[in-house]
RNA sequence: UCCUCAGUAGCUCAGCUGGUUAGAGCGGCGGACUGUUAAUCCGUAGGUCGUAGGUUCAAAUCCUACCUGAGGAGCCA
C-alpha cells in the first residue's frame, strides 16, 4: 500500500478510503479505551488525528507512541466525531517505525523559545514554526526562478571561490590548503600564496556581481542566486556569515529600469507566497498575534498578512538621498534631538534610525533612496553629472531596513579607472572587469537582494537565524 | 567590535538588600477518566544554581575574569 501525504488527505475527497499514513507523533492523549494521536508528516502545517482503540491496537504498542516517534498507520478516513478537525483516521494497524525516548527527546508538546530551538536546529524541522518557514522558503526559491524565467533572464552560477579581493563588500573568509602550522614564506617573510592550491590567495565570494556583469555583457539579462560569505563580526538579528543572495544584472537598463524591476520583483515574491502558502502564513500570522499580546498596544505591529497585502497595494516611494536628508533635517525627532545621530546636511551616512523613520513613520511604506554621495558608495556605481552623487538605489523595508542595494554601473572606462584610483582599488587584478568597458560597453544596472531578509519580512520572523535552517554566525557553526 | 541584559530541574521562570534541607508551572514517569484538542484530575522522580577564582563564620545571592545566549549599535544584504 502506498503512503498518502496528509496534505492530499486534507485537499482531496478521500472519505471512506483505506489509507496508509506515515509521519511523526506530535501528541498522544486519551484514556483506557481510546487514544488520539496527532501525526504530522511535514507536507502541511496541519496534523492528522489518528484514533486508536486501545484494545484493538494494544496498550503495549501505544506506550511506544510518544512525542517524536515515527509511525506508519493504516486505517479508514472518516468524518471526525470531535470538534477540532473535520477528518480523522480510524487506525486498524499502527507500526512504530522509529521509537523516541520521551526522557531524552528535547522537543515537548508545548511552546519552546526560539533560542532553545536554535540550539536544537537538527530537530526544529519537527515544529510548526520551522516547517512553515521551510515550506515558505522553498516556495520563494521557486518564485525567484519563476519570475526571472518568465522575464527572459538567464541564471548564472558565479564562482563561490574567488581570487579577487577588490569587491569591497566586506571581510572575506580565506580558502587555503596550506599547512597553517608551517606556511611557506616569500623573501619578505609574508605567506607565499604562490605555493597554495590556486597559486594565489583565494577567498569565499562576497558577491557574484562582478562576474554577473560579465555575463550580462553578452546575455543581457542574467541573475545569480547563490551562497555568499561575509566574515564580518556582525552580531545582529539581520546578519549572517553565510547567506543567499539574488543578484540580477541587466544590460541597457538605467537606474529607473532597475528600480522598476526591483519593485516588480519584490511584489511578485510577496504575491506568490500569499497565493501559495496560505496555511503556513496563517499559522505564522497567528503566532505573531499571540506574541504581540504581551506587548503594549502602541508597540504592536500590523497583522502579517495585512502587511504583505499593504506592500502590494501601493507604489514604493522613490526619493533621492538629498531629498531624504531634507525630510530628516526638518523632522521632529531631529529638531528635538531624538536621533542619536543628528542630521546636519548633505554627506551624512544614514543610520538605521533614520531609515526606520522614513519608512515606518514618515512615508509608512517601502522607500527607494537614490543618488547617494559617491564617497559612501562602491567604486563601480555610475557617477552623476553633479560629480558628487552616484546612481545608487537602496530599497528600504519596514523592520528589515535595507533589503536591496543596487545601482546603475559606471560603463565609462576612463571614469571607472578614475574612481578605482581614488578608492585604491588594484586595477591589475581587475583587468577582466575593466575589459567589459573597452569592448562594446553599454549602460547596465543590477541589484542584490538578501534572500533571508526577504524571508524575514514575509514570515515576520524577528531574527534572521530562524529563517535559514543552519545559520552561520560569529562563534557559531554547529550542525 | 562596542553598549545593555541574561545564564537556577528536560523547558519557561521565581528565589538574588548573603543565613536551615533551592521552589513553581509545564514536560517525563505511575495512576484515574468512554471522544480528546497544549485534555483534565491525583501522585512521583528530577538540580555541580554557566566556568574559574576571590571576599566572608557562611555565597544561587557580593566582587573579578572568562564562556555562552539575547536585544541594540556599527558594517551591510
Amino acid at each position: 500500500m502506498r503512503r498518502t501525504k496528509i496534505v492530499d488527505i486534507l485537499n482531496e475527497e478521500k472519505k471512506g478510503e483505506e489509507l496508509l499514513v506515515k509521519g511523526w507523533v506530535r501528541t498522544r492523549r486519551g484514556n483506557k479505551q481510546i487514544n488520539f494521536i496527532a501525526v504530522n508528516d511535514g507536507s502541511v502545517i496541519h496534523n492528522l488525528q489518528v484514533v486508536a482503540d486501545v484494545e484493538k491496537i494494544g496498550e503495549e504498542l501505544l506506550r511506544r507512541v510518544t512525542t517524536g516517534a515515527a509511525l506508519a498507520v493504516k486505517g479508514e478516513l472518516r468524518e471526525s466525531e470531535g470538534k477540532g478537525q473535520s477528518m480523522e483516521l480510524l487506525a486498524s494497524e499502527i507500526e512504530v517505525i522509529g521509537d523516541c525516548d520521551p526522557n531524552l527527546f528535547p522537543l515537548q508538546p508545548k511552546k519552546h523559545s526560539l533560542e532553545f530551538l536554535r540550539e536544537n536546529a537538527h530537530l526544529r524541522f519537527r515544529t510548526n514554526t520551522f516547517s512553515a518557514i521551510a515550506r515558505i522558503r522553498h516556495a520563494m526559491i521557486f518564485a525567484v526562478h519563476k519570475f526571472f524565467t518568465d522575464n527572459g533572464f538567464v541564471n548564472i552560477h558565479t564562482p563561490i571561490i574567488t581570487s579577487s579581493d577588490a569587491e569591497g563588500a566586506g571581510e572575506m573568509f580565506q580558502v587555503t590548503t596550506l599547512d597553517l602550522k608551517n606556511t611557506p614564506k616569500d623573501d619578505n617573510g609574508a605567506i607565499d600564496f604562490s605555493k597554495d592550491f590556486f597559486g594565489r590567495a583565494a577567498n569565499l565570494t562576497v558577491s557574484g556581481q562582478l562576474e554577473g556583469e560579465l555575463a550580462a555583457m553578452g546575455l543581457a539579462d542574467i541573475y545569480t542566486f547563490g551562497p555568499t560569505f561575509r566574515a564580518e563580526n556582525s552580531n545582529t538579528t539581520r546578519h549572517l556569515a553565510e547567506f543567499w543572495m539574488i543578484e540580477p544584472e541587466m544590460a541597457f537598463y538605467d537606474l529607473n529600469d532597475n528600480m522598476d524591476l526591483a519593485e516588480r520583483f519584490l511584489k511578485y515574491l510577496i504575491s506568490y507566497v500569499l497565493e501559495n502558502c496560505t496555511d503556513d502564513l496563517g499559522f505564522l500570522s497567528q503566532r505573531l498575534k499571540d506574541e504581540e499580546k504581551n506587548r503594549k498596544a502602541d508597540e504592536r505591529s500590523m497583522d502579517l498578512i495585512e502587511k504583505l497585502k499593504f506592500v502590494l497595494s501601493d507604489d514604493f516611494v522613490r526619493i533621492t538621498y538629498s531629498e531624504a536628508i531634507e525630510i530628516l533635517r526638518n523632522s521632529k525627532p531631529n529638531k528635538k534631538g531624538k536621533f542619536s545621530y543628528k542630521i546636519e546636511g548633505f554627506g551624512a551616512d544614514l543610520q538605521s534610525e533614520h531609515e526606520r523613520f522614513l519608512v515606518e513613520k514618515h512615508f509608512k511604506k517601502p522607500v527607494i533612496l537614490t543618488d547617494y554621495p559617491k564617497d559612501i558608495k562602491a567604486f563601480y556605481m555610475k557617477l552623476n553629472e553633479d560629480n558628487k552623487t552616484v546612481r545608487a538605489m537602496d530599497v528600504l523595508f519596514p523592520q528589515i531596513g535595507e533589503i536591496i542595494g543596487g545601482s546603475q554601473r559606471e560603463e565609462s572606462y576612463d571614469k571607472l579607472v578614475e574612481r578605482m584610483d581614488e578608492m585604491y582599488i588594484p586595477k591589475e587584478e581587475m583587468w577582466w572587469y575593466l575589459d567589459t568597458r573597452k569592448f562594446g560597453a553599454v549602460p547596465h544596472s543590477g541589484f542584490g537582494l538578501g534572500f533571508e531578509r526577504m524571508i524575514q519580512f514575509v514570515t515576520g520572523m524577528g531574527n534572521i537565524r530562524d529563517v535559514i535552517p543552519f545559520p552561520r554566525t560569529p562563534k557559531s557553526a554547529e550542525f
